[in-house]
DNA sequence: CGCACCATGTAATGCGTTACATGATTTT
DNA sequence: AAAATCATGTAACGCATTACATGGTGCG
């Protein structure tokens, strides 16, 4: 359901085609939501049977012809009561790490502190993404759009959640891992 | 997949039906791993097929039959195969508050820390239920187990996460709110 | 009297991933 | 010469949710 809404996010700043929304999202929600490729396409189509994007195939030569979606008002009206609807629940997570974790009472100490160790590592590199990259790529967007200051302070929230919740992970893993040594 | 292999995890303790698999995970992983009752019952009857587990059913009087699950050799070598095998990716994650928040620049600013609040409030509750009875079944399920130290110190460790998790969203809607009450 | 708990499951549907299929252009 | 990028999509499958279906026991 809400990748619907996120692509009608994106076709309401300007049209797009499918591969131009795939990796607008790569460099700007895939911190928190995320799709691949085929699943954007049959969402498009399926968007456009329902009347909330129309598309329009524009033929190139020596390149593939590019199909360009556009929102429609009734897409337009869907994004607005979705974005005025409160989440009045809080995210269920799935994270395999702690599920492994939770049942490896038996596994080595050695070989807990080493995939602790991995995953942090993972988990720096990301840290540094979100302090560097991220912050230039926002930059970049606002100021090629109307309205660029308001949505760069929401966009920044948005990577500022990143970046804590990397700095937590990592405090995370070197207490767990300290504990883990100590006192297994 | 992993919802196999958090079933194998707890029928590994001792047999259950899905019933109590259910209950289990609600007071346990639910933190960090879930499934719906329906789901469990068939990727048991799955797993089962598979030969991971196998199935024995107990007639009660004045109650429902019950269809207790025990893992098998195989459902063990499955289980310790995948405890060995080590985590090399991030989990991506999916936040329908931060995707709203992200197309949000033309929601009414009170509208915006509302959503925020509501969400504080959530997080808040999560967290003192990590530090009151969290803490406490964790005491509780260890006692019965053998080995419930080092189990205690693991389960403690996912429940310290959650902790961590809550209490860094917290952090961060205090500082978003500021944000959006001076700067937008 | 009504609600929660015990206990099982199936069917339909939706969301998401992987694999398949094609082919020119640009960069290394 | 090989890999990445541009650009499209379909098909098969698996994971997950919602709805449907049943019925007795125990508690307030």
């Amino acid at each position: 359901m809400s990748l619907q809404n996120a692509l009608l996010g994106f076709l309401n700043y300007r049209p797009m085609t499918g591969y131009e929304l795939k990796q607008t999202m790569d460099v700007s929600t895939s911190n928190f939501w995320h799709a691949k490729q085929s699943q954007i396409y049959t969402t498009l189509k399926k968007m456009e049977g329902n009347g909330l994007v129309i598309s329009d195939v524009q033929a190139q030569d020596g390149r593939p012809d590019r199909r360009v979606y556009t929102i429609t008002q009734t897409g337009i009206a869907d994004l607005r009561s979705w974005l005025s609807q409160p989440v009045m629940e809080l995210q269920a997570r799935k994270e395999l790490v702690l599920l492994k974790l939770f049942f490896s009472a038996d596994e080595k100490k050695q070989a807990l502190i080493t995939q602790l160790q991995l995953q942090r590592d993972l988990h720096q590199r990301e840290l540094l993404r979100y302090q560097g990259e991220t912050k230039v790529v926002i930059q970049q967007f606002a100021a090629a759009l109307p309205g660029g200051a308001k949505k760069a302070l929401l966009w920044n929230a948005t990577r500022r959640y990143g970046e804590m919740y990397e700095e937590m992970a990592i405090r995370w893993i070197d207490e767990t891992v300290k504990l883990i040594k100590e006192e297994l």
